[in-house]
Order: C-alpha cells, then sequence, then structure tokens
DNA sequence: GATGAATGAGTCTTCATTCAT
DNA sequence: AATGAATGAAGACTCATTCAT
C-alpha cells in the first residue's frame, strides 16, 4: 500500500501542517537537520510521533517544505524592500538594499544556508528543487531590475555573480566568530564591486 | 593510557597512513562524510578496521588530515600557476590564473569544499581548523599578489571577496548538473569583474 | 533534545518497564553486569534492542534500577522476617533471624552484591547510590533494634560491623563451591559473635 | 601448535618477568584490570606488546601471578608484624597487630582487593585461585596464633569470622569517601570484637 | 484521524591476541 | 628472542519510520 499524503482541505488540518513547517524550520536552525528528530519536531509543534507522517512522507520532505518557506520569505522580504525605493536611478541605494536585505534575511535564518548547501549536497531532490528556487528567484530579481535604468549586459550571469558574492561576504560575517576580516570594510568594498557590476 | 596514535616513522608506515588518507579523500568525495563508515575506508585501503584508528584519532581526525591535505593542495597548485606567469603586468593573465586555478581545483576534488562547509557548521574543531587555513592562505596569496604592479586599497578584504566570487561561480559551474546560466559567460564576466576590483 | 526517557504512567507500560528491571536483575546475576549486553537484555523481556532505551537512559541507569529493587527486596523481606518476632527480649531469636535473612537475601540474588562491590569501584554515581543505600539501610535497622531492649553503645558502628560480618560469612556460604570451613558451624559462631556484639 | 609459554631460567628472563608482574600491578592498582591494557603494561615495563605473550599466556594470567604477589606480600607483612609481638599473653597486642597490618596492607594496594573479588566473581579460575590462597594463609595464621595461650574452640571457622569482619571494616574506612561512620570508633569497635571471639 | 510505543538496522570505537619480519 | 603492526569481533546507543489501538 502507498501511504498516502493527507491532502489537507479543511481549515484545522492546514493549520496543522503549518505549524510542523514553522516547528521544523525553527528547530533546523538552531541545530541543523541532521541534529534535529522527527520526535523533536512532532513534539514541539503539539502532536504525536507519528501525525508527522500524516502530513509529510518523510523528514527530508519536510526540509523541503521548509526550504520553500524560506525561499517565498527571503524572495518577499527582498522585493519589499526594494519596493519602497522610489527613486529608480540611486544606484547607491538599489545595492544598499540589495545587500542590507540579504543581511536581514541571513540573520533572520542564520543557520539555514548552510544546511541547504549540505543537503543538496548530499541529495538529489533537495539539489533540484534548490536550483530551481533559484532561477525562478533570479528570473523575478531580473524582472524587478526591468524598472531601473540599467543596461548592463549579460544581466542573468551579472546577477548571478552579484548574488553569490553578497552570499559569499554575508556568510563570512555572520559565521565566523573571530573573522580574519573588518566587517565594515568587507560591506563597504562589496557594495562597490555590485555597483561596478551593475553600472 | 591515552590511546597513542602511531607516528609513523618508517617508509612503509607513512605509506599507510597516506593510502588511509587518500583512500577517505575519494570516499568523501564520491558519498560525503556522513555516508562514509570508517569500516568502508579501512577495507577500501587494504586494512583491518582498527588498524585505522592506529594512525588516527577518529573518524574526525581522518577529515581534518584530508582536509589539510586539500589545503595544501589547492594552493601549491594555484601558486605554481601564478608562479608560471613572467609578465607582471598583465592582469588578464593573472586574472586568468587565478580563475582557471580554481576551476582546476574543484575538478580534483568536487564534492569536498561542501563537505567542509556542512562540518564547519557541526564541529568546532572543524570550523576553527578551516577558518586558520583560509587565513593562512589569503595571506600567501597578498604576498604573491605583492609582486605585481597592483595598488588598490583594502587588498585583505578585496582579495576575500574576489576568493568567494570566483568559488561560488566555480561552484555553479560544477555541481550544476542543468545549469540556469551559460557557463562562458559566466567565467567572462566573473574574470572582468575580477579585474575592476583588483585594478 | 535531551532524549527523554519514558515516565511509565499506565499500567502496560508500568509492567513493560518492570520486566526490563527483571529480566536484567536475572541476567546480571548469572553473567555478572559486563558480560551482559543491552542487546541481551532486550530480547529476554520480548523487545527490541531500541526500546530498552526509551526506558532507561543507558545500561548503567538499568543497574541502577535493579539495584533499588534489590535494596527494598533486602530490606523489606528483612523487616517482615524482624516483624514476625513478638518476644522482644529474646536476642538468640532475634540474631537467628538477622542472619537466616541475609542468607535468604543472597539466595534471592546470588551474584549481585559482587556486582555491586565492582562496580561501585568503577564508576561514582553507583559507589554514591550505594553508599547512601546503606546508610538508609543502617538506619532504619537501628531504628527497628529501638524497640528492643538491648543497650549496648556506638549502635551505629557496631551494626555496621554486624553487617560486615554476617555479609562476609554468607558470601563464604554461598559462593564457595568447595568451603575450607564447615558450614554449621560458621553460622553458628557467626550468631554467637553478634550476641555478644548486641549485648 | 600450543604455544610454549618460556620458563624463565635465565637471570634475564627472570628479571623481565618479574618486570611485567611488577608493572601490572601497579596500574591495576591504579586503573584496575579492566581498564588496564596489555599493550600498556608491556610498554611500561619496557617491552613490546607481543613480549609479554611469552611470559604470559594471556591478560588474566599476568593477573594471577600479581594476584599471588599480592598474597604473599600481605602474608609476610602480617606475619612479620605478628614476630615482632614478644609477649603471648598480651591479646590487645596481639589484636591491636592483626587489624593494624590488615589497614596496613590495604593502603599498600587500596584497590586490588576489590579487583579480587570483581575477577574471581567472573572467571572460575581466579575464584579457584583465591579462595586455595585463602585457605593456605588462614592455616598460617591458625599455625601462627598456635603460639599463643589462647584457647577458643573451632578456631578456623572463628579465625575466618575475624578476617572477614577486619576486611570488612578496613574496606568501609579505606573506599568510602564521606564514610557514614565514625573511623575510630569502628576501628576501636571492630578491635574489642575480636579479642572476645579469639578469648 | 490521532497516538506514541516499538522496531532494528546501522556505526564508531576498543583491545586481547597473533604473526610476519 | 623480540618487535609492534595488524587483526576483527563485539557492544552501546540512535532515530526514522511503522502500526496496533
Amino acid at each position: 500500500m502507498n501511504k498516502e499524503i493527507r491532502i489537507p482541505i479543511q481549515k484545522r488540518s492546514i493549520e496543522k501542517r503549518k505549524k510542523i513547517i514553522d516547528t521544523a524550520s525553527k528547530i533546523f536552525n538552531n541545530k541543523g537537520y541532521l541534529d534535529t528528530t522527527t520526535a523533536e519536531i512532532a513534539k514541539e509543534a503539539g502532536l504525536a510521533t507519528g501525525s508527522v507522517y500524516a502530513y509529510f512522507k518523510n523528514k527530508k520532505d519536510i526540509f523541503i517544505e521548509v526550504l520553500q518557506l524560506y525561499s517565498r520569505t527571503v524572495y518577499n522580504n527582498t522585493i519589499a524592500n526594494l519596493n519602497k525605493i522610489k527613486d529608480k536611478n540611486d544606484l547607491t541605494l538599489l545595492v544598499d538594499t540589495m545587500v542590507n536585505s540579504v543581511l536581514e534575511n541571513h540573520k533572520f535564518s542564520p543557520r539555514f544556508h548552510q544546511e541547504i548547501t549540505m543537503l543538496a549536497c548530499t541529495d538529489d531532490d533537495i539539489r533540484e528543487y534548490h536550483h530551481q528556487q533559484q532561477k525562478i528567484q533570479i528570473d523575478k530579481y531580473l524582472e524587478k531590475l526591468g524598472e531601473y535604468t540599467l543596461s548592463f549586459s549579460n544581466k542573468k550571469e551579472k546577477l548571478f555573480l552579484v548574488y553569490s558574492l553578497i552570499e559569499g561576504m554575508c556568510h563570512e560575517i555572520m559565521y565566523s566568530r573571530d573573522s580574519n576580516f573588518h566587517k565594515d570594510t568587507l560591506i563597504k568594498e562589496c557594495k562597490e564591486i555590485v555597483k561596478k557590476i551593475l553600472q
């Protein structure tokens, strides 16, 4: 018998599913995927161990849902921040907003990005999903940036590089206890580079 | 008795230690640290399970040695490539060499970089070691770049950003089966950016 | 998540916990603590290996529970036997009862006393627990003996010596296949000495 | 091929064997039999791991030799102490000497007695050996006490009880960190009892 | 629908003993 | 005789997943 995963339709069911995802998200962020047990998620979410398996096929499935939530949140935050900008000619403001958004997102979910990297490495499904999400997001950014009076070439690739650069910088700032580098300088120089790329 | 780790002096012993490290390196690269068992490493290296523990304190210790080997190899390759350059004014050649070196290193150990990231997240010793290695390497690069007629400011931080950028790009190129991006363009643009940074 | 040990409330759960303790008690008695594996206890108790760890933190924890059971049983048996005595002036009867009680207890758990000695030597928790139990029991005996018309001095210390003496004697009688001594004489003389001490 | 255990005849060989026993004795006393590895004994004795097996069949064999050494030493010390006594009518002095001897012996090898108890429990050979040793020693004490003007009956059994009592008392004094009892009182009362027994 | 007790495969690590050199 | 590297069996403990109630 192929186990049937409940597709929640009723309100209570949907809320429970959401609760599991939220709880898992919190715990994954604190302790990482591997050190989190399904029993722990269930308990924290106020469910029995087995009940989790009514909503999700397995532990990895929960992670993927959390990953979805994370991606959407990060995306929405960034877009929201970009939307606040009125002057579409102020490149400095644009770059500030981009970098600050990523920093903010990392603060919101300090450990999750590493967990994704790790699992994407081990697991084909997660790598696939993550890759696909990245594409969606970059495309959306492209669309957003279309509103700006920027005329750089190879937009897609450059945007990816910008994304990489900012991520790498934020990573160093967030996760290195005793960084070898001067944080403010790192941020400042990073912004300078991004500006040069987008010009 | 604090378990004594055999310090190999004789040729055969040194070779055996090396064999373990090489084997572990290979398997870690294929299946990742967590999915590799010590028994597997031992068997593949042609030893009994227990023998591995004569040369290494524990599984993590093996990883750290592989990490050392990896770091040294990467470093040596890059320096060797840089040393081939005669014209210290040719920035394009310099950047080409840097990027190609990293690409080459990733080919040599496709998965290892991610494993480091993952374990650095879980384990304090490995984070510490990795961080320290990074510092050493960046410092050496700084020294090397001193030979060049470059006069950019905030050298340390910029170099880190260059390193981040190239790493991120190589990562995408190496590990994405169906990349969303055009590889050659990615490389080309990356090089352009690095050039701008170092100018 | 600090592993949660199931605190059994329902009848079936309590019975299962009890079953583990009883089984462990039996096997420890036959083969000793060190030669008993948790898998063995589980199997004999009709459970999976992992299930034991739902009720107990670890192997030592099981031992401590068995130790508790043992202590209580020994204590209760002895008190029950003493309670049967009506004539509080009959010292001979009192001493007979004490000695016979200990002999009886040793028959109930032939090997356990030695296991305690051994583990108390290696493990701080067990030494601590055992010591504390001993104190409790001696205190209870003191209280019990208060009902008797005995007026010996240094009651606590003498009682310990009585306890030591009887234990040593029982040990020889129970565990020596070919004793060097005449058993009945040993018992008789032991009783005489105890009488002299308590007078 | 039945492995041949070397029977050391040459001086150097005998010395080496002795060295192993002495070393093992020391380490067993510090860390207990189970926590001592043969490699440790070998190294501390200045031999190769395998060489130990030229002199002893196995680890247990070493323990038995240490046990022999221990028994002889204890016996000799006690006899030596008893021999110092000139007045064969002074029962108090005799008892003092006996008790002090045992205390002294326990101080000399604090942990070893417990190790014997433990191993006698697990291992038939050791139990057998220990039992036989005990018989020999009690017989020797009997012989020694024959010099005294004591005329108590059931000498063998009483002597065993005396032995048991003193051992139990010493054990409490030596191995209980926070004894429930007053040490001097324990010793004093113990001596009183022994006197009563021997009278 | 929910529960949570039960499962049992899986993994690191130790160490007495052997044996090739 | 001596060495010390190699062996490999053994055991405590974890946790994702299942299923009887």
